[in-house]
DNA sequence: TTTATAAACTAATTATATTAGTTAATGGAG
DNA sequence: CTCCATTAACTAATATAATTAGTTTATAAA
């Protein structure tokens, strides 16, 4: 019989995003269905991850470093306004593309999982550096960057959850809800 | 032995809510968790809620009115920007102390589901009337209603998952966050 | 070529939701 | 007051999931 080694966790935690994003719920990756798509039994896949939890906290990592990346690619070149506007954009669409990933990206970051916590402070990191291009600095920056993911968070997850359903353009909605937030954060006064 | 009737609906839906806070969690209320909880056997439950689902859809009701009926008291006899801070300390203050109904109050109101609709129908209104006392129409107001959601339950519910573990005041925060998309909503231009 | 390891397997256990079918308490009709 | 229909409890059984234990075998390193 066929025993083929062909898994390993990269492949398992790929499938199981793939998944998770086709139903558009990370909830709905049940290790029975993944196994099934993988091709193997199910007790075979705790060989590359622990069970469930660790399943869910590997897609939680590998979709906080595909927001990461994203918003690095994105905002490079950029500074000040521009580049806010820029995270804007590309966190919602994130949140579209991934809806299966992305609702994992702001679980509480289990303080256990040395991986997730480093990916929030690399986040933080990129956000403070743009803010204070902005002339942000110290506490006032770092209620900013709360604010900032308040509001890109509530909308992307409202829309996500089917929040949104009137006749009522969206992208104007989002456009201006940042172009609001943001003439708050820095109009100069 | 004893069969004596003692449960309803209503007190099904109580006890799940009771526990579903108490876990923090609406998916931490399991029927076998709720059954025992209620002295009862678990298929028993099949007489007042038609499932699990059934159950849930009760839930997110019985949340969505308790948070109706809190913004109301809140916001009676204020107008303006007032009314619209009571709202959000109330909205935050309700995600605060009802983490097990909370995040049901969010999700894709199914439009099977009667009531579900109706009551985020009333929400909607009495959003609408405060912003229209803020002078607020058509559609710009109905863009200030998902931009307001979004950023109420963008705090909220970072805040809930655990999120803002820094040192930095989270009331404080919340304030900045309100007062900025307060400023720039209401800012005459 | 041998052997240790890793990755697959089967079998069994636990937890949960759900359905089917049965029994009995309760409240209203006569 | 008695009867009976309804409703709410029950028991028993099934399906799906996660998980653990223990076994087998392909593969890669010594």
């Amino acid at each position: 019989m066929a025993k083929k080694r062909r898994l390993n966790r990269t492949a398992v935690v790929e499938q199981a995003a793939r998944m998770a994003n086709a139903a558009g719920d990370p909830d709905a990756v049940t290790l029975t269905a993944l196994a099934q798509a993988l091709q193997v039994q199910t007790p075979s896949l705790y060989n590359h991850v622990a069970g469930l939890d660790d399943l869910r906290h590997a897609l939680a990592a590998y979709g906080a470093r595909q927001l990461i990346e994203a918003l690095r690619a994105v905002t490079a070149g950029h500074i000040g306004r521009d580049a806010l506007r820029a995270v804007a954009m590309t966190y919602r669409e994130f949140a579209h593309q991934h809806p299966g990933l992305y609702p994992l990206t702001i679980r509480a970051p289990d303080l256990q999982q040395v991986e997730l916590v480093a990916l929030a402070q690399e986040l933080l990191q990129m956000l403070l550096l743009i803010l204070a291009s902005c002339g942000l600095q110290g506490d006032e920056a770092l209620h900013a960057v709360r604010g900032l993911r308040a509001v890109l968070h509530g909308f992307s997850s409202l829309e996500a959850a089917g929040g949104y359903k009137m006749a009522l353009d969206r992208d104007e909605s989002f456009d201006l809800l940042v172009t609001t937030y943001l003439d708050g954060l820095l109009s100069p006064e």
